[in-house]
DNA sequence: ACCTGAACACCGTTCAAGT
DNA sequence: ACCTGAACACCGTTCAAGT
């Protein structure tokens, strides 16, 4: 056997992230498995090994996919009148973690072992993230000083991230009858201010 | 072989969260294995399933012991002055999750399987910990509405959550040159005021 | 009643062997 | 050059067999 050459490396690429995104959105960080990846590919589980360095990179391979997808979701919601910007951001994110919650939850389950440096373009996309929502908010930030606008962008995701994580592994409907939408709307309006 | 009989229940149980909480503040999630938590206390794999139903059941009594120990911390750190509160309990929080990043990540990365209901006494343990909070928090909060109070003291936790999270996986330092903690003060500041 | 150790059905990863 | 399938060293969990 060998070198069947069905598809190029970039297909092959693509088919197993489809995959693995199909089980993850099923079953979660639990049940992505490399054999599991392989088998619903067609491939035996070796094959993979040549296109990532290992699970954990096929793993973050598939969260920039779902970090990029929200990052799309959420420049449309900023395209709306930027009076409502805040809100439409909060909105469009939690609609995006309630579509997939378990695709969702790998992002943050899943740790690069030992040290775990990111690779350059994870911490590109965050950044990108990052640095759109600024510039998104910057009308509702018209009298914040420079300096002050990022950090209070970087606390408002962790904070939504905080709720959403809260919220798709159980543990905030312990303590709280609210929706972790309405929370979201809370921390973005005290923090930013017009959500 | 059979019946040693060296230990009762209650102190096998112990020991097996101690070696617990020994292999996740070394190694996290990953590390923490039926067969080498047995290991380190001298016992048969088998004997684990005598203490706990699961490998989950275990994780989530060692994070209900986590979070037991951080709640000692936060009733110590909300003694003082009630002005100052909010902010100790911040700095408080931050000690703890610097003192063992590892051990404090198991608590987000591990998520119970399929409906993932979580026992009564975790439940219980949360609410104490948000309800200790409102309590600690109530001479800042003077002039608020009693209904307003609850949901933001879990808004703050989940953000500090957030925060938290996000340092130990080390994304946080890739789009914010802050540190954590001020970036919880922050928050903590805008949402609940005394931060 | 308690504990063991083997067994079962899985893992991630490597690599010689094939085309 | 690409892909396979077996092999290695691990998993969680169960359970007959021993004391």
């Amino acid at each position: 056997m060998a070198r069947r050459n069905d598809h190029t490396p970039d297909e092959l690429r693509a088919m197993a992230l489809a995959a693995a995104r199909e089980i993850a959105a099923a079953e979660g960080l639990r049940g992505l498995a490399v054999r599991r990846v392989a088998e619903k590919i067609g491939y035996a589980p070796g094959t993979l090994y040549n296109l990532f360095d290992s699970l954990d990179a096929l793993i973050l391979a598939l969260n920039g996919e779902t970090l990029a997808r929200l990052g799309m979701e959420l420049v449309r919601a900023a395209e709306g009148n930027p009076a409502g910007r805040a809100a439409a951001l909060v909105d469009a994110y939690f609609d995006f973690v309630e579509r997939q919650p378990l695709l969702w939850s790998v992002i943050f389950e899943h740790r690069m072992p030992g040290e775990g440096d990111l690779p350059a373009w994870y911490s590109e996309g965050l950044s990108g993230l990052i640095d759109g929502t600024v510039a998104a908010l910057a009308p509702v930030l018209g009298d914040w000083p420079e300096e002050d606008r990022r950090p209070a962008v970087v606390a408002m995701w962790a904070a939504l991230h905080g709720l959403s994580m809260l919220a798709v592994s159980g543990k905030l409907a312990l303590v709280s009858d609210a929706p972790p939408r309405s929370l979201g709307h809370l921390v973005v309006n005290r923090v930013i201010g017009g959500g």
